[in-house]
DNA sequence: ACCGACATGTAAGCTGTTACATGATTCC
DNA sequence: GGAATCATGTAACAGCTTACATGTCGGT
């Protein structure tokens, strides 16, 4: 339930419903859950059972009532011993990578289809980050300059993992045509 | 269920049984699953159902006997057909960004320290896949060169990931030490 | 008339993990 | 004697996903 420390997180930022959650979730792609409601929904009262947050109802006029979450001393405790915890490896888990590794049975012009449908859903990719970034529309809390500068580095580095995949495939596609292939002949 | 295609693919280059299918799989990061039986054996059973793959059994003398699975005609076919299936971007979960996002807590000391062990840990495995490629143990099917030089991209692929991965996070430490900190001062 | 935003929640299911269970053989 | 390799398989569960269920309000 990793998650969870990602909900801690964006309440030690400001106090906010399921629904609100849902959003932050969603707005960065360092919050790499899908954001359903099942899992929040039932993390914040698992939080709340286990003391780290508290909730209360406020009612609106014209819409649902909102139950607003709002972090404990618990909560925050638990939290920062978490953010001081062992670093992990970051996982990559692209599927890509197997089809790749078994597309030695495609002709050199299905391969380079491939690759160069590949290169396009990257660049696009890449041009969606970068035009976020741009048009300053990111989540940054920036409570101050040292964490508006630590969120601007997260951002930076998901483009940077992007433009890193953009130039391998560029360097792969270049590289193959130099390949002989398996009937004696380079490129087609 | 993803894992079917990468045992189809080990399946169309030799037949193999449950056993050297997770010694396979855990060889190499591109297949990124953790090998465990649960899911291998199941697979291969699945695969079995929908008439994908074959199995015989070899009886041996001194070891359990063995079920050697071959992939069928139909079981080729799957596969290259999701070979030249639209390729999908790669997944990155790095809850160390999570832990960073919500590291403003921290005095500057843990948080260098937070960084210094994360760059610490993207060194030592970066070292290690260097360390791998250098002495030739990786994997590679290598059939013909094409197939020769895509194993090896593949390779170079997880590589540069933590080499940029780690160019990143110096980067960001670097770059820290020159944000104003909350009490006014620099740094410390 | 329909769609999206607002707001809460639940059901069912898929994927993948760790750990268990068994048992011979080989190496240190 | 203990660990690792060979070899099969199962049980339990964690994590996460899609889809469902309900209902009001505001815009096109």
């Amino acid at each position: 339930m990793d998650i969870k420390y990602a909900i801690l997180g964006f309440l030690s930022w400001q106090p906010c419903t399921g629904y609100d959650l849902k959003k932050l979730v969603t707005s960065s792609p360092a919050f790499y859950w899908s954001g359903n409601n099942n899992q929040i929904y039932t993390t914040l009262v698992k939080l709340h059972k286990e003391g780290l947050v508290t909730d209360r109802m406020q009612p609106q006029e014209r819409y649902p009532a909102r139950r607003i979450y709002t972090v404990t001393e618990a909560g925050l405790a638990e939290l920062r011993g978490w953010v001081l915890s062992e670093p992990e490896l970051p996982q990559y888990r692209a599927m890509f990578l197997v089809q790749l590794a078994w597309a030695d049975a495609l002709s050199a012009g299905e391969l380079d289809g491939l690759l160069a449908k590949y290169e396009e859903e990257i660049k696009l990719q890449l041009r969606m980050l970068r035009e976020r970034e741009r048009r300053g529309i990111n989540l940054n809390p920036a409570r101050n300059p040292r964490e508006k500068y630590i969120w601007t580095m997260i951002d930076e580095n998901h483009i940077g993992r992007y433009a890193y995949e953009l130039e391998w495939v560029r360097r792969l596609r270049d590289g193959i045509k130099n390949v002989p292939q398996a009937n004696g002949k380079k490129g087609e």
